[in-house]
DNA sequence: CGATAATACTAGGATATCCAACTATATGCC
DNA sequence: GGCATATAGTTGGATATCCTAGTATTATCG
């Protein structure tokens, strides 16, 4: 049941019409907004059987990656770009599920550390396997168009003080 | 106190150390995602001084393009790509606020329109100079980047079968 | 014509996110 | 040393979204 027209490009029209301005900056928005809610969708979709969502899923990633599978909740929140509360949100559900711990750091009493467990590694391997068969939900996107949003993207999280 | 890394760059590289696959879709995947909520945050920041968020601007803007001012909450949900009971939401939201009415439809009962008021027309038209105002958060993007982002999402979308 | 299916919207529940405020711990500075 | 300030994490509240299920109305077609 898709439209009989591209809903994006009837607001540029409409856009133009009535002289709001900004109109590719209006385009280029909705359509990040539309793209993200695709890609939500299809990535969550393929998580679920391993009983992830993105977030969780880049959390357990992050862990993954870390020399010693551990890192402070908060410096998964700056690398996930994500407030605290989610971040210990998203550590309370790996942990209720046991696929991390908390535990003190050694040093610092006020930082807990995320550690992933023998099951989290497991299943975050099968998660990103099952990620790269939907190829991240963008396979109908050249190699060219995926290298251009990248490189947009970057512009713009460069300009929002990301790094 | 931005990082003094680009964290997805450093999550390709960690990906293909570990050979997990599909690393260009990951990367822009992942893009999208952050790209996305630096925008709506922008947004929703220029849209708070009219009491609206980006999903009610667009209902209303979408209204305000209408002929007759008023839509089916059903027609709106298809346009904004949004599920059924977010459009009540939004609905129920801008009602209590006075910037749109329901009304029942002339011959189909199930049917509810949302109709714009005085104030809604009022509303949306300070609210589109404001987003014109910060280049829908996308200043720094040039004009070569905002067609590539736009030519690429407009292939996801069509994939996808918005259209 | 009348039963079945489809459509339009809403209610209740689950989830994820953010913000503001709070506790606990650590650091900096006289 | 000791007080002000900063940092780490959590709690509670608000919001937005989706899903499932429900009611009401309309369309289909045998």
């Amino acid at each position: 049941m898709p439209l009989p027209f591209d809903p994006i490009a009837e607001a540029r029209r409409n856009w133009e019409t009535h002289r709001w301005g900004a109109t590719d900056q209006m385009v280029v928005a909705t359509s990040i907004t539309r793209g993200h809610q695709i890609l939500l969708r299809r990535i969550d979709t393929a998580l679920h059987p391993f009983g992830l969502n993105f977030s969780r899923f880049e959390a357990l990633a992050l862990l993954y990656f870390s020399r010693a599978g551990a890192l402070p909740l908060g410096k998964i929140g700056d690398r996930l770009q994500v407030h605290p509360t989610s971040v210990t949100n998203t550590i309370d559900r790996l942990e209720a599920d046991g696929l991390v711990v908390r535990r003190p750091h050694p040093t610092d009493r006020r930082t807990t550390l995320a550690e992933l467990t023998d099951e989290g590694r497991q299943v975050v391997t099968g998660a990103a396997a099952a990620l790269d068969g939907i190829g991240f939900g963008l396979d109908g996107m050249s190699q060219r168009q995926l290298h251009d949003v990248n490189d947009a993207l970057a512009t713009l999280r460069r300009n929002a003080g990301d790094f």
